[in-house]
DNA sequence: CCCAATTTGTTCGTATGTATA
DNA sequence: TTATACATACGAACAAATTGG
């Protein structure tokens, strides 16, 4: 009996797999994919969490160290630790990173970034098809969702996003929902249906505009475009979103600033 | 005077600016960049660099980390800290991000790649237009020099890559040792003139190949081609390459993975 | 405005385990 | 086997930020 409860943790075993940091790290994971603990909910104090789990507290921080490290804890200073919540700024241009063209004339990193004005132009459900099924690690003729959003900087529209989840993780996304979500997709799919996006892998090529494109974005058809494959990961490294950004690159760039390990 | 002599490294002041672990990391971050401490060295022991800067060991632990996490030293348990060679596959295609066309049917991740067969087609003495000059952070009319080289995979030209470096900064370089290089280029930075490239900015853009991006790569004129503008970034931020990628993607993507805090 | 309690951040020191030569 | 170096684990003390009284 803990004299301040016990927070849902168990007592590592004495020897189990790896070091014991990672044991711990482990747990604590465990309990945040479980919805033990939800997005901005507070964890226990460092020092009861260590009690729990019966490591020392330095232990304990080099396994929260871990996870801060990847997005999916937030440490603030006299306040205490809580999951991640993907629903600022830095977490929406963590993954949209169409700019203005500028040769590196400012320091891109310091300039102020426009919000993209996003405005759904189709939602409808569907059978996957056998790239969407290779993506998401579904069966080619799963349920799947698609939804198509145009995105528009100071008023021009500059990339078409077709989205595709599937069905069977996002059971109750409805297009009202969708529509009416008052934040980012990705602070979405974290409040109702409790997944994270961690990472995302990319490939991206050039292409020749085509019909819809032409349409959606309002360019010539023929005109080359920039088309980016994203598959959204959550823990363990599953795909829970397959997405396809067409960009007119006509007077905006893709950014991306590469480094550290892959 | 201590027995084990001390290693250039200077005593930190008791209230320096911010967190000790800062200062120490600052220091052997200083002692890497002046060439003290040369690519490949051996650091001396956590024991002997902590004992010489006035700190337990660990903090100089906790500086350390920051610069492992950061590609400038590498820890190898038993042996010892080693700043860390650019010319490995692991740096190599922590830049090169070109891939065959695959869309997320295997795990990108595992799967072998195919080392690229560069080509220099061209090697010439210039001086900076404004785009160049803005890039480097030089003033235009500056010294540069360029390099084309064309990469190809399974003997198919896919990039052509135009390089610029500022003339003032790679002062011996020359044509015939840039085409003898043993290794990498940003190895051949590294060795030959002490420029470690840490991280990299990209634009990325879809254009219409031109007459000479036609000719270089084989593709006909107007076709699409991925154009990625790249700005490699040395210790503090100081640019020291401007990199301008014309990729064919007809059959081949360009691939990032992206996670992580910006 | 200040004080006290709580929580994370930093620094110290020690002991032990594991990999390398 | 021995010595060395990094890796892990523990615990203590104090600093800094936050909150509520």
């Amino acid at each position: 009996m803990n004299a301040t409860s016990t927070p849902g943790l168990k007592r590592l075993a004495p020897s189990g797999p790896g070091p014991l940091y990672r044991q711990a790290r482990r747990e604590l994971q465990r309990l945040v994919e479980s919805g033990r603990y939800a997005p901005g909910d507070a964890l226990p104090s460092e020092s009861a969490i260590a009690g729990a789990l019966g490591v020392s507290i330095g232990t304990l921080r080099k396994a929260v160290d871990e996870l801060v490290h990847e997005h999916v804890l937030v440490r603030r200073q006299g306040k205490g630790t809580f999951v991640a919540v993907h629903n600022d700024d830095r977490f929406l241009f963590q993954f949209f990173h169409v700019e203005p063209r500028d040769d590196f004339n400012g320091e891109a990193e310091l300039r102020e970034r426009e919000y993209p004005q996003v405005e759904c132009v189709a939602f409808t459900r569907g059978r996957a098809d056998d790239a969407e099924a290779a993506a998401l690690r579904i069966r080619p003729g799963d349920a799947v969702v698609r939804v198509d959003n145009r995105l528009s900087l100071s008023g021009r529209p500059v990339v078409h996003d077709r989205i595709v989840v599937a069905g069977m993780t996002f059971k109750g996304l409805s297009e009202k929902r969708f529509r009416e979500r008052p934040s980012t997709i990705y602070n979405l799919y974290q409040t109702d249906h409790g997944i994270t996006v961690l990472r995302a892998r990319e490939r991206a090529r050039a292409t020749a505009a085509g019909r819809e494109t032409a349409r959606i974005l309002g360019v010539a058809i023929g005109r080359p475009v920039l088309e980016v494959h994203r598959v959204a990961l959550t823990f363990g490294d599953k795909p829970v979103e397959y997405r396809i950004s067409t960009i007119n690159t006509a007077s905006h760039d893709y950014v991306s600033l590469l480094s550290k390990r892959a």
